[in-house]
DNA sequence: GCAGAGGCATAGGGACAGCCTATGGGTTCA
DNA sequence: TGAACCCATAGGCTGTCCCTATGCCTCTGC
């Protein structure tokens, strides 16, 4: 389902979150690089879709109503979350001069990273950073063959000719939707999970690898063929968010859909699913300059 | 400092994940009422602003590429705080019928009450809410005056005539810019606290009027004249982390920045900063209906 | 009491973005 | 081989958005 319009355009809101920074209409559009008449329309615009009064205009400035500091108050982690985006993004344009590669695996990249990347603009700035994404194979070679200053893998052990530090940990759980037969147990046997259809990520991904592995380890040695496969983690969250069936993703995907009950946890019996989230350089060439910089702060954290 | 104006526009960002969801381009423009050209140009417009290509097209469909599935995992968390914010936006509308009048505290009504209205939804989907925000009295007011079903207030005890039942706990937290003194030290006394000038809310808030009892209850008769008094919670937070001064803020308000290290606790000796989040109705009148589901939702996710 | 500064709203005009329909080219499948 | 499905391109139009210029209001200082 699509997005109501009335939150698709963010500038009010960002307008509005400067007018309460700075106290007047007109410095909030000059810090937009805009027309004061243009911010006061938009502000103008934003206040009728919400329908309320967000403003209180005196001759000398704008203040926020209560409901202006709602909005503003929700509007702030949207911006938080679109600056992240936006970090994220410029790491992946290749096409300009970086000091700074890194090689991460997909969970790394989609829930750590954004987050390291903003820390570390604040500690050093004019870093550039450019991000490749992949399995960990790929991530170990990658930074082996020098093409990444730092690696973040999610496998269980370091691949030869690298060392590693843990930065953080991840754990796999199974999810169903709330009206699914077993979201009322909350408890499924490996077997019985094994041998079920799940929706999952194309062959290859390191979170379907993880699954097979802790089945292999468990001593179960086939799987069932999946239900259906998506090409993200968050269309795979919608499948099962729409009762298609389970799947298995990261803690890291599913925590704020579990806090909200949209999915539900099911504990898997007899199998380990945690693992480690890990730093990794070649050996023996400890990481300086900027890489070590993202390694603390990776580190930190954990 | 504004929102890069790449991320302004969220169209292209929902038109990717459903397309991830739904495996083609025009099944997505379908699912957003916009023709299949349309949705083709504004993908190619979001692929150029990355820089990198997000879709592989293929004559039977389209497919996240690598980066795409990252763009995709980045953007999910913004069009979730989006869906959050127009949630809250629609309970702010009083013009319409409702079913379910609520009164909040400021704290409650921007960090917690987006999350239960969702929530609430996919329970009963039909039922309409109107949110009054106010300070405790004023809630407790509105609650007795039956001109709200349901209140929720932050203040220490229950108002006469009302029944409470707590759902969330809050503490107040002290918070510095990295580069203050006090971030090294990262305690202070409340004393000192107490003599130090802030940045707050204006007087009335709920904050500010909890920081101020909690110095009285701790024996501290006066405290110092704020710093800056500023009309939202993030104008606070931008203040505190530009290094203006220090400022008392909820821990629901400060968490994120904590977690990123934009702002530093300091811990206050000898103050107790905790205080219980009560959801409040007329006594003898059990909550029921709509207002009766909230109380659950909210209870559940204390 | 008066002038000046700062602040917001309105008006008018122009540029650009975005959308739609129509169409073409490619692939898969019966 | 034709039908179905999918994406890209072309052309034309509408509407949004922005800017400059201007007016009105309030507060302040002389």
């Amino acid at each position: 389902m699509p997005l109501p319009s009335r939150v698709t355009d963010l500038t009010g809101f960002d307008l509005l979150l400067s007018v309460a920074e700075l106290g007047s209409i007109g410095r909030a559009a000059a810090a937009h690089g805009m027309s004061q008449p243009s911010a006061s329309e938009r502000l103008r615009t934003l206040e009728a879709r919400a329908g309320v009064t967000l403003l209180e205009r005196t001759s000398r400035g704008a203040r926020l109503t209560t409901a202006g500091q709602l909005v503003a108050g929700w509007a702030a982690p949207v911006l938080a979350r679109a600056a992240d985006l936006d970090a994220g993004m410029t790491s992946l344009r290749a096409d300009r001069q970086s000091q700074l590669r890194i090689a991460a695996s997909l969970t790394v990249a989609e829930y750590l990273l954004p987050t390291w990347l903003i820390a570390l603009r604040t500690v050093s700035p004019d870093t550039a950073t450019v991000l490749t994404a992949g399995n960990s194979v790929h991530v170990a070679e990658q930074v082996l063959a020098h093409k990444a200053d730092l690696g973040f893998i999610e496998s269980t052990d370091v691949p030869a000719g690298l060392t590693g530090r843990v930065v953080a940990t991840d754990e796999l759980v199974l999810v169903v939707a709330p009206g699914h037969p077993w979201a009322k147990r909350r408890r499924v046997t490996a077997v019985r999970a094994a041998a079920t259809p799940l929706v999952s990520r194309e062959p290859g991904s390191g979170t379907r690898q993880a699954w097979e592995h802790a089945l292999t380890s468990a001593g179960i040695s086939s799987s069932a063929e999946p239900l259906l496969e998506m090409s993200s983690t968050t269309a795979i969250k919608a499948a099962a968010t729409g009762g298609i069936g389970p799947a298995v993703l990261s803690m890291h995907a599913v925590e704020a859909d579990l806090a909200t009950r949209t999915l539900v946890r099911v504990e898997v019996s007899d199998l380990d699913l945690h693992r480690a989230l890990r730093a990794v350089w070649p050996a023996g060439r400890t990481p300086r300059g900027p890489a070590s910089d993202l390694l603390t702060i990776a580190t930190r954290r954990s």
